[in-house]
DNA sequence: TCAAAAGTGTTGCTGTTACACCCATGT
DNA sequence: ACATGGGTGTAACAGCAACACTTTTGA
């Protein structure tokens, strides 16, 4: 096959998505959490996996990640962003390019999603046996997640609207796995003038403390000069 | 199409890369240059492309990203990590995924390749008119190199395997478009411990320069939990 | 009034920047 | 000898971690 020649044939892309969004069991500290199919062909039957479906060929990379995950989960995430494309020859019996996203999903819309067969949620630090090379994905999802929120908003992917600087320091330490100081987070975070100080608090046990929501119209990630990709399915 | 259907047809999969390197006019400052070949057919024939090719359904991606290198340029790239694939249907009239890679090459790589046919190098700075959307590839792989040198020792994937601080100082300056001290910069590397230094030292207009060669069996960037992937076309 | 979280102040440490200065070589 | 880049020293500054402290609420 030389360079301007065509390919004899094509290759099946598939699509598929790290869906992170924090979840608590009662008033303990919220874990990370993900949703997994299992699997009900080979290869990998009965295995877990993530969720994901084949590309169309009448629709974007990014549309189609939001697609299958809407299919396959009923969930929409608050923050999508692609993670890696795979396609190595033996990560499959039959030739397959895999194009992985990973996506952040607020918790209420977790517990808004219907539950769904063959849909499951796992904690990311306890997750059962894996089909392919999901297992590895997962943890390079978690690694850009970690190394992402160090410098950039993403956390807020996690959260509604409008949010308590404790409710953003407890994504972070989630995220983390580490405490945070109080006092310097809350310096830290107002230093980036991200954030917007509304005039509601949330009345709770003890001091109220102020709401904030992001400042609109700013991506909650700096992706260079690649603009956000297209995920409507329209 | 359900998720666990088979797709009605593959899709095509091209694979090309970035290659940077460094290149200087006369005792001037270097430049950041890489080569693009001339296209020869639809769509965007006579414009200028990133080398590339299409993916073989025997081989993985950075393997296909290393040969059709070598096959369009003769070139073999010192790093190598993949950018980004992209798959928006109206990049081109018929369906491609396109997985693109970006590369280092030194500087003595790039003289030595014979000139062939059809490539030309260009500066960073001074595109013609590029195919497809390969020049915002373009400005997102150099973004990329000038996020990672903060990081990384990916720098010295344009140098040889013994170079100067100066050298190094140099290829920083170039990528980051400023000066950089010379004190603050030796003890910026050195407190990394990644630099060891030789007992040679290179002698020339001036006070002799001592010669460094980087940790070998250490990854010039991390990757995190992604090992780096195999590129070898055996 | 007390516990606990919200929020402020302050101090010491660490890494960076700027730049003065000495060293070693070719011309 | 002197110009020039190699290489060291150091003081000022900025950002951050640690932690003492004040404020405001619910119980």
């Amino acid at each position: 096959m030389t360079r301007s020649g065509q390919p004899e044939e094509g290759i099946r892309v598939a699509v598929s998505t790290a869906i992170l969004t924090l979840r608590r069991d009662g008033a303990q500290a919220p874990r990370i959490a993900l949703p997994l199919v299992r699997r009900t062909r080979d290869p990998h039957a009965g295995a877990w996996a993530l969720p994901g479906g084949w590309l169309d060929t009448r629709e974007g990379l990014a549309t189609a990640a939001a697609r299958t995950l809407a299919e396959t989960t009923g969930l929409a995430p608050s923050y999508l962003e692609q993670l890696y494309a795979f396609g190595a020859v033996d990560r499959s019996p039959s030739r397959v390019v895999s194009v992985v996203y990973w996506a952040l999903l607020r918790e209420e819309d977790a517990l808004g999603a219907a539950a769904q067969e063959n849909v499951h949620w796992f904690d990311a630090t306890d997750l059962p046996e894996l089909a392919f090379d999901h297992a590895r994905i997962i943890e390079y999802a978690l690694w850009r997640l970690r190394n992402k929120v160090g410098y950039s908003r993403v956390a807020q992917g996690f959260l509604p609207p409008e949010f308590t600087l404790a409710d953003l320091r407890e994504a972070y330490e989630t995220i983390l796995g580490r405490k945070l100081d109080p006092a310097n987070f809350r310096r830290q975070v107002d230093a980036t003038r991200t954030l917007i100080p509304t005039n509601a608090f949330r009345t709770g046990n003890h001091r109220p403390a102020r709401l904030y929501r992001d400042a609109t119209d700013v991506e909650l990630a700096d992706r260079g000069p690649l603009s956000p990709e297209e995920t409507r399915t329209s």
